[in-house]
DNA sequence: TAACACCTGTAA
DNA sequence: TTACAGGTGTTA
């Protein structure tokens, strides 16, 4: 579900309403979703915490608390994290529900890939994947130089450059698509055989996709809301994910869907190269 | 680098 | 019935 626009809309809505906020007690449906604790540490180090601030890193959202432990969620495919002021709404897949001394935070998953960990405050975690990950993929220190380093020291396919966490954090299938869209690059170039202007193109392409799906706070094609339980709106800008057999908004050719490295992959066989 | 695994729901 | 889905970690 949530790549980098989606976890920093939950981030942003989750922030102002959880700030402040104390965890009375935790109720655990699903323990196997808490990865480096029993439900009982877990349940101890988390109540009487108050939230201090909601942070993002990557797909990584980090709740910190005041407490020994932040709490460091990844919501995978279809994880979300819903605040309840009223308390008395719980959706049928909530298998975590934080109780506070206002409302209810509830995690909710179908797929129930998502992860939540006890994070020790400060840098490094130990918890690897989080520790590992490269620069935000819409920080400044995401530039055409830096993507030029790394991309030329490297015959892998650039889709699967963009969606290592290691190298850039926060792209998934669906920004990926349409950054490369934007950039005219075609999924299954080698990175080595991308030349400066295309990967200057590819930088900003990169910024341009995913400052959008901030700005309509996320994509919704089946699953994602933010912390409010609203959808986003962003589908409604996707160029080429989603869209194989239409027609490209540029030149009017059909846009393709094959399977690469495993994922489903959108792209204009006119446009990209 | 590719397949498979983790799961459930939905659409073809 | 089968294929597929915003992710990622492990295994052949």
């Amino acid at each position: 579900m949530p790549e980098l626009p989606e976890v920093e809309t939950v981030r942003a809505t989750l922030e102002p309403v959880l700030t402040g906020r104390t965890i009375t007690h935790i109720d655990i449906t699903l323990p196997r979703l808490i990865k480096n604790a029993t439900v009982e540490a877990f349940s101890k180090a988390l109540s009487g915490c108050t939230f201090t601030a909601v942070g993002r890193k990557g797909k990584y959202l980090r709740l910190c608390t005041d407490g020994s432990s932040d709490l460091l969620v990844h919501l995978r495919m279809t994880g979300s994290l819903i605040y309840d002021a009223a308390g008395n709404n719980r959706p049928k897949t909530a298998h975590i529900v934080f109780h506070l001394d206002k409302g209810l935070l509830y995690y909710c998953d179908v797929r129930t890939f998502g992860c939540l960990w006890l994070a020790k405050p400060g840098e490094k975690t130990g918890i690897s994947g989080y520790d590992d990950l490269g620069p935000d993929a819409n920080s400044s220190a995401v530039t055409a130089d830096y993507l030029r380093e790394k991309m030329k020291a490297s015959s892998r396919t650039v889709k699967s450059f963009l969606l290592d966490q290691t190298v850039l954090a926060g792209l998934g299938n669906i920004y990926v698509d349409e950054a490369l869209f934007l950039a005219g690059i075609r999924p299954s170039r080698r990175c080595n055989h991308i030349g400066k202007e295309r990967t200057q193109r590819l930088a900003k392409a990169i910024h341009t996709v995913l400052a959008e799906g901030i700005e309509y706070g996320g994509t919704t094609i089946r699953d994602f809301v933010n912390g409010s339980g609203r959808e986003g709106e962003n589908q409604e800008n996707l160029a080429v994910y989603g869209r194989e057999g239409t027609p490209c908004k540029t030149c009017g050719t059909l846009i393709k869907y094959v399977k690469q490295g495993g994922r489903g992959t959108h792209y204009c066989p006119h446009c990209q190269h």
